[in-house]
DNA sequence: CCAGACGTTGTT
DNA sequence: GTCTGG
DNA sequence: CCAGACGTTGTT
DNA sequence: GTCTGG
């Protein structure tokens, strides 16, 4: 989907940590992080929540924007639910060709910061939803685009073709989010100022190292009869491993590898 | 030319 | 604001 | 969340 | 009234 995700749920501390170069960096974005209260576990995308990103224009902050980019000139639009239609997610290997995205692919991109994602995966008809995050629980570095339409900030998730983990997890539509190495996430922010410069940031974009993640298959966000499991919603039970029965053990080792 | 779109992939 | 489709 | 739909699907 | 889709 890269419709759900969770963030600030475990020691915002180690936000700070991974992003400041510098002592002081890492002091002054932590008493960022103090100061936000919002936090989720499973955020649907359609409820249209704020995210925690990263901008090109202050690389060095902490920033809270709506999840559900609105076009810079749709002037008129307050919030993103009066779209007609989605943009809470951006196919990075068209960004610099779409109408709505081109111009936030040049100029306004920015890191989402997440601790992980969710993803469906589909067996025998039903749906069962699998948590993505790094092994180590690191800090996922995701890249985004946002937009100012003099009303309201906003941001869109960008997503990319499966790694072959993630393909075997979201076995329809065989998409994830874009996240950057560590090592990458500033060269996400960087001024285009060449052509050149417009390619090397094409070769961001790309799937993931599977070897970094982890996965496991969570309790539903919402009811659903299907999965004879109770909604966990937007809490600490939503992030927590939960083995479904009709998912053959054998299956599970299949698909994720393990 | 001009009206209309502008986007992506979930679930219950 | 800019592209697409009729 | 909230606007919009709310339905079915023949052949020898 | 309740489900679906964005």
């Amino acid at each position: 989907m890269c419709y759900n995700v969770a963030y600030l749920t475990k020691r915002k501390q180690k936000y700070a940590e991974h992003h400041g170069e510098t002592d002081a960096d890492v002091e002054r974005l932590g008493k960022q992080l103090e100061a936000i209260t919002e936090k989720h576990y499973n955020a649907s995308g359609f409820i249209y929540p704020n995210l925690l990103v990263v901008t090109n224009k202050r690389p060095d902050d902490f920033q809270m924007l709506t999840w559900g980019m609105v076009p810079f000139f749709m002037r008129d639009v307050a919030h993103p639910k009066e779209l007609k239609w989605n943009t809470l997610n951006c196919v990075g290997e068209k960004m610099f060709e779409t109408k709505s995205y081109k111009n936030p692919a040049e100029k306004r991109r920015c890191l989402i910061c997440l601790d992980g994602f969710y993803e469906p995966h589909h067996y025998k008809g039903v749906s069962y939803p699998f948590f993505i995050r790094h092994k180590n629980d690191d800090p996922m570095w995701v890249a985004g685009l946002w937009d100012d339409n003099g009303h309201i900030q906003t941001v869109s998730l960008v997503t990319v073709e499966a790694s072959p983990l993630l393909g075997r997890i979201h076995n329809d539509k065989k998409r994830m989010p874009l996240i950057l190495p560590h090592e990458m996430r500033r060269d996400w922010l960087s001024e285009l100022e060449s052509p050149a410069d417009k390619d090397a940031l094409r070769e961001l974009i790309q799937p993931y190292d599977d070897e970094l993640l982890t996965t496991y298959s969570v309790p539903p966000i919402r009811s659903n009869k299907k999965l004879g499991r109770e909604a966990a919603g937007d809490t600490p039970e939503a992030l927590e491993e939960y083995h479904y029965d009709a998912l053959p053990e054998e299956y599970y080792r299949e698909v994720i590898g393990a």
